[in-house]
DNA sequence: AATTATACTGAGAATAGTTCTTAATTTGGA
DNA sequence: TCCAAATTAAGAACTATTCTCAGTATAATT
């Protein structure tokens, strides 16, 4: 199937790209709807999952409240505080070695890997 | 709020100690409801929920599907296999090392973290 | 520029996953 | 044995996501 080119598309990977946060759909679609009254809620999932597909987004799963979406460059690891539910970008870089790590003690392929650090972020620690 | 024994809730453990596999609550249902009829729903998310509480059972996000449970002893990380979908338990042991690497060079708290592997299962692999 | 095929959209309906409500039952302590 | 509080079944309610469908936008073809 070939894509055709979207306004709507265009505004939700906009959005994502200049916001930085990890954002649930909801959120998403509550902040355009401001400036775009017309948006729809499904067209927003529907974008959402196009640009997963075409590697624009990430879409994590959260540990407590469904998936967030993340515009992400490189791969990087995540932190998922305790006291607000957020989650942040974790400023270590990727183990690329841990892959190989992780394939040898088994009989599984692994592709990549994903870190999910529980913890408390900087805002919430210093309140 | 004191605990009180279920029958119910001690099926729903029962179960999980005896599955050696990472189950949705819907799954969890429809197993117990084969020998116990008159279980509901309800009573397994309500116990679910309880036993994460209690630390009896690990509610882990599914890359894909929502959440499946986990009868978790000690900390281990996870494989999601990108071709059935199932999660496995990775054979690798907890690196306690990297929380306090992960803690280094940032100013949140860290403490602990989860992995999930992306790749191909041994069963998948091989056919 | 007009035509055409098809991808995309908005709106609401439908579905799936989870929690809530309520009256009845079970549990454990007094 | 009695009582207060926790737990239950069943279904309603709620939340998140996808589907349906008629209309619109896009891009290739004429």
């Amino acid at each position: 199937m070939i894509r055709k080119q979207s306004k709507q598309r265009d505004i939700v990977l906009h959005y994502m790209k200049n916001i930085h946060a990890h954002v649930s759909a909801e959120q998403i679609f509550e902040d355009l709807n401001k400036d775009h009254k017309t948006i729809s809620l499904a067209t927003v999932y529907r974008n959402l999952n196009v640009l997963v597909q075409m590697k624009e987004l990430k879409k994590i799963a959260h540990p407590v409240y469904g998936y967030v979406y993340d515009y992400g460059q490189k791969p990087h690891y995540h932190l998922h505080c305790i006291r607000c539910d957020k989650i942040y970008d974790m400023p270590m870089s990727y183990m690329l070695e841990l892959d190989s790590k992780l394939q040898e003690n088994s009989d599984v392929t692994v592709l990549s890997h994903e870190i999910m650090v529980e913890g408390v972020c900087a805002e919430c620690k210093h309140k």
